[in-house]
DNA sequence: TCTCAGGGGCGAT
DNA sequence: ATCGCCCCTGAG
């Protein structure tokens, strides 16, 4: 395997953590599948070894992906404002925010809709191992996450084989929509309000889930996704108005964390989920 | 066996 | 602006 020297990166919560559905741990390596590579990876000190799969030895497809250029002590300092912070920052060290393919990202997160994080691993699960591409990864099988064209034909039934319920109708109209607009390619030199608004135009994408896409595809660093955990971030946490606007909330955080709300937020959603 | 909530969003009021 | 409903799982 390659060997790259990664200080300060925690692997497990930042692969595991929910901003991805599409890694495993398995016997001491971690397992990612995109929709165009696998990616094997193991943790020593800070030491990775890594590997890509089928082009092998990818090396400018895994510091895309893990945002390894990005400046992360300077990030901790600007966010460091408060006890919460401070607190998931010592518990949660080397966190970090992974930038996920565009497409990938979108159709994961549609699944998310009343949904939890097993059930939405799974569901994207069964849909690559249906009709996502197979790769040999030292002998192990994996399967990459299927192309918006594949899901934009399969067949209905074939969906909602994959569990996934009245999100299956979600799943295929955005698949043929990105097909159809193109937009995967122009979304990437958008600015953040602009690619919200082109997001929010699909069918089955509001405000929660296109900030996660925003976030966790995009490389956008001052969004506050508010699902369930993150409106209890802001009320308990923060003491804001529970009655409160989605936007409001998301720009009060904005504020707050002076740029960096994405970093933040997901060291809040750590801290969280650990509380309860 | 049954109930219920779980990383939302749509459409009818 | 609020509210029922969409389908499926796993926990209790």
């Amino acid at each position: 395997m390659n060997k790259l020297h990664l200080p300060l990166y925690n692997l497990k919560t930042t692969l595991l953590g929910g901003q991805s559905f599409s890694w495993d741990f398995e016997d001491g390596y971690f397992y990612g599948f995109t929709n165009t590579h696998a990616i094997k990876l193991k943790q020593a000190g800070d030491t990775l070894y890594w590997q890509t799969y089928p082009e092998k030895d990818d090396i400018e497809f895994l510091k895309s992906y893990l945002r390894l250029e990005t400046n992360y002590l300077m990030i901790l300092k600007r966010i460091n404002k408060d006890k919460y912070i401070k607190t998931a920052i010592n518990k949660f060290s080397g966190l970090r925010l992974v930038k996920q393919d565009f497409e990938q990202t979108l159709l994961s997160f549609l699944l998310s809709a009343v949904n939890n994080v097993p059930g939405i691993r799974k569901s994207v699960r069964l849909l690559s191992r249906r009709l996502g591409k197979k790769i040999n990864v030292d002998g192990k099988e994996i399967y990459l996450f299927p192309t918006k064209e594949a899901i934009a034909n399969a067949p209905l039934d074939m969906l909602l084989e994959c569990r996934i319920g009245f999100r299956a109708k979600y799943l295929k109209l955005a698949a043929q929509h990105l097909l159809q607009t193109g937009i995967s390619q122009k979304i990437q030199n958008f600015k953040e309000n602009e690619a919200r608004k082109t997001l929010k135009a699909i069918y089955g994408v509001g405000n929660k889930i296109a900030d996660c896409v925003l976030t966790y595809s995009l490389g956008f660093d001052n969004i506050a996704p508010l699902d369930r955990w993150g409106w209890r971030i802001a009320t308990k946490l923060y003491g804001l108005n529970p009655k409160a606007k989605y936007d409001e909330i998301r720009m009060w955080f904005a504020d707050y964390f002076e740029g960096y709300a994405s970093w933040a937020m997901q060291f809040l959603f750590e801290y969280i989920r650990a509380e309860k």
